[in-house]
DNA sequence: CAACTTTTTTTCGGACGTCGAAAAAAATAA
DNA sequence: TTATTTTTTTCGACGTCCGAAAAAAAGTTG
């Protein structure tokens, strides 16, 4: 059952969407607030020398007249902006041995970022926390500036975010290790985690939320495979954060042995150990070896594909193979309005399409297969930490500044 | 982005949760309303007040005193209930040859039910429309009384909601069969398709929602495979409908053929005519016949594999096999609450559990497992059509009723 | 250059929905 | 009959949105 609705939350509903319309399209004039909104004037006009008040947003008066020289009549509109100033977020990115940080101001502009070094192999499920905060500490002190007003954590792997936990991932040998408590602890702010490939579907849906919302999926090929997944224009995680493990999901029963010790995971085709391992002639089920394959074995392999070497042919095959059937099982799970391919072995996307788009012509009825867009996007690193800037913004748009007097619980805080 | 929010909202929402509350929990007190729904007493008089003048609920005067003769002080609680005689919902179930009616009042009751029949085999896209319009006609002329303020449409196969049609079904011969827009404009009401399976998690969800709630799915083993899904609790059905298809999702790369033509899907293990197949040793490649297997038939199956005939129990094996590995594969990546199995084979469930618990266990790690409670509920021919009745509900509630001044509307269109 | 036009922004008053407090209603207990 | 208890209604205050009108700030025109 839904719940009631009061006058308070009508309030902070449409605090909240003046703050991302501003997000979403820039600077805009009160009256294109309105337009976007569906406000009237009046309303605008009240809640943004609210937020004003609030230092939240705030008037920007540059070059907008040269933008308006082509002899517009009538009182010249003027721009608000989000203010960068009303507050910092800080986005973290967890994987093996290392910590990366970067810290944004509420207008989004990166203010720095950085990258910390841990030993995956030996740290403990209760003592990670405090080397996570020593090492966040470190960064934004070294920055200077206000502290953030929100954290939002990404890692590789399967989290728990009801529990606050990752539960399992590569970056830790031990499994459940506390992240959210400690920090929100220690910094007195909200904190949120996540998987990081949800936070690639996070970047991509707010940088074009017409082209990448719905409900899409990511599949992320690089090191494992995960996907992300936005369901009707929300990050979809599951009842405990641990929905789109795809990688581990089976692909042949059976099959290759998987770096997780099952046989026939997704992974265990499309990983780049499973890529490599193929494209060597080894037996598929060799164990896998434990340390990461690094990026330039990957890149060598692609190169061969391209040189048309049977191994690595026949790997990036067998690949597209196991990745058209994944296509097939998520279309006909999910019925999404797009599929994503990206991550370091997206790359070589062109040498699997073949195989994958013949895979799904024979796994999935035609009549199913609707109107799904698949697309291979080049894959940047920065995707994941963005996409975590990105999703901390949103947190404060929506949760934190959508509450009215948040201005006067500023002050009374600081006093 | 969100949208804004107004004062309108607000009523039409908080008069949506009153007539929820009314349904969910029966007769209630204004008070209770006020503890379930959280809102104020005044605000509940000033809903229920425009309610009753609306005659969507009334006064209920009977043996309330009974129940309060352990000799309570105070004003006597005055019971509130859903007016019977508000309106009538029409809901539908399409399957082959066949096309069940049932009619309810705004409470709930039954009026009448009725079944019909037409030639799946010869009728055309676009012929259908009259005959299920014909059908309906004669259901509701026979039965007297109002006419329905909403149908509700559940059909076999996948459905396309956007378009309103049945895009694939065995129910059909032909593709894209137009049914929304014939009723809605014959009946001049609102219409809603949805897909026959989703109709079982509507109606498990709307019968007990703290169990059925969340994020699960439901599992329908029968003639086919198909599977109902509800996420964060609302009935998810995709970008087109086509959703929760699963049983045509693969299950074996290449493996059994099919009823669609494709080779390994989940349905050639499982469908009934899979299970037939395999229990009499047929090659796994031999053509399903096209006419349904009939329910006799399965019952004769599971009686020969309970008296521990060899064939059979292999059948149940197998498809045991490939429901674990289903469950695996929904689970990794939709991380549900709860996995339901039912359908004319889930009395064979406990044949089945060992091995699909045994796939279930080498295909996903335990990790990913989490907490998912897997459970086979009986089979009631009835859940379905039920379940399209809660959904037609529903929507009045929350759609048609909510709208503040519905009274009005509907005295200026009787004039 | 003063009056007019155009466009944006603000102000004002009305409407409406929720809430808390107080009053009213309807029963039992003393 | 009066007091007590519980439910329901009434009343007034408050907050929010909106439409209309006014104000502000430009360009245009004669």
């Amino acid at each position: 059952m839904t719940q009631k609705a009061d006058r308070d939350q009508i309030r902070r509903q449409n605090r909240s969407v003046v703050l991302q319309a501003l997000r979403r399209k820039g600077p805009q004039a009160r009256i294109d607030l309105g337009r976007v909104t569906q406000l009237s004037p009046a309303t605008v006009t009240s809640i943004t020398s609210d937020l004003i008040a609030e230092g939240l947003i705030a008037g920007v008066d540059d070059d907008a007249q040269r933008e308006r020289e082509k002899g517009a009549r009538g009182r010249p509109r003027s721009l608000l902006t989000l203010d960068g100033s009303a507050a910092r977020v800080l986005a973290v990115k967890l994987s093996v041995n290392t910590i990366e940080m970067a810290l944004a101001d509420y207008g989004g502009r990166l203010v720095g970022r950085d990258v910390a070094s841990f030993d995956s192999a030996t740290v403990t499920a209760d003592g990670f926390g405090q080397i996570l905060i020593d090492s966040l500490r470190g960064f934004i002190d070294g920055l200077g500036g206000p502290p953030p007003a929100i954290v939002a954590l990404a890692s590789q792997g399967v989290v728990d975010d009801s529990a606050g936990t990752v539960a399992w991932s590569p970056a830790f040998a031990v499994r459940h290790v506390e992240v959210v408590a400690p920090v929100a602890r220690a910094f007195g702010v909200p904190c949120l985690l996540s998987n990081d490939t949800n936070m690639i579907a996070e970047a991509l849906h707010r940088t074009d939320p017409a082209r990448y919302g719905g409900t899409f999926a990511v599949l992320f090929v690089d090191y494992g495979v995960g996907m992300g997944l936005f369901v009707n224009n929300r990050l979809f995680v599951g009842e405990t954060g641990a929905a789109a493990e795809i990688g581990h999901a089976n692909h042949i029963p059976g099959g290759s042995l998987c770096r997780c010790g099952r046989r026939g995971c997704l992974e265990a085709y499309l990983g780049d150990y499973a890529l490599l391992r193929h494209a060597r002639g080894l037996d598929l089920q060799t164990p896998p070896s434990r340390l990461p394959v690094g990026r330039e074995t990957i890149r060598e392999l692609i190169a061969a594909a391209r040189a048309g070497e049977d191994g690595a042919l026949d790997a990036f095959n067998a690949g597209g193979t196991a990745l058209g059937y994944a296509f097939a099982r998520v279309i006909a799970t999910l019925d999404p309005r797009r599929i994503v391919v990206t991550g370091a072995a997206a790359d070589a996307y062109p040498l699997m399409e073949a195989a994958a788009l013949a895979a799904l012509e024979e796994a999935l009825v035609t009549d199913l297969r609707g109107s799904v867009d698949i697309e291979a996007i080049p894959w940047e690193e920065d995707l994941i930490l963005r996409g975590t800037v990105a999703r901390a913004l949103h947190a404060l748009d929506t949760e934190v500044f959508s509450d009215t007097g948040y201005g006067s619980q500023k002050e009374a805080s600081a006093n």
